[in-house]
DNA sequence: ATGTTACTTAACCGTATGGTTAACTATCAA
DNA sequence: TTGATAGTTAACCATACGGTTAAGTAACAT
């Protein structure tokens, strides 16, 4: 998880990501709209890999990257799980204030 | 966002975070399961203010944290937002697929 | 065979991160 | 007033991050 946060942390990854949503493409095509370097490029789709977000496949001269949806799926489970309870919380909250100033009259 | 994730992205923080879902802290409160000094606790929480994910309130001698949910609100958005796209294209792909096989008869 | 394209690796640089210790301030209790 | 508690600040340390340039390798086109 660490490693999932870590990743979507950097917006060019984060745009990485968004254009996979779209369908595979090469290091090369990732790094296109961002104006750096192939290392960096390479770098970030390293970072990615490492984070389980994103699968590579040598293809021809090209490297090919393929979203894996397993660690965003867990990382919106934590948040939403956890949100979920702070509102529960809140709830009961809001229930136990309207049973006191019931209580009140 | 890039703040929001990179926040997240360290174990401690999202204890520190699972803790505030259940009510306010103060800073040592946090600090205390951690086994670890009060300035690194100091640090942790200062990037989970720096976020927008925490807010801060004197109280006493002590400073009290409460969660703020709007950022993970967002993120959770962001992913769920894209996950939905990937799925939708997947589904497109099986339905385009499922179609040439059909053609194929 | 030569050149071009796509990727890789290595070395380096400045800055940020996560942690420490030590010294200081502020609040409350005895 | 003396002391303990909660927090703060400053200085330092090792490692990781995001980027660069330079020099390499692998695959394809001519």
């Amino acid at each position: 998880m660490d490693r999932t946060f870590a990743a979507l942390a950097d917006p060019t990854r984060r745009r990485m990501v968004e254009r996979l949503m779209r369908g595979e493409a090469s290091i090369s095509e990732l790094a296109g709209p961002h104006e750096m370097s192939m290392p960096a490029a390479m770098k970030h789709v390293a970072r990615l890999v490492e984070a389980g977000l994103v699968s590579r496949e040598k293809r021809g001269r090209s490297v090919i990257c393929r979203l894996e949806p397993g660690p965003m799926e867990a990382a919106s489970r934590w948040l939403d799980e956890n949100l979920a309870a702070w509102n529960a919380r809140l709830d009961a909250l809001d229930l136990y204030l309207a049973k006191q100033k019931d209580q009140g009259k």
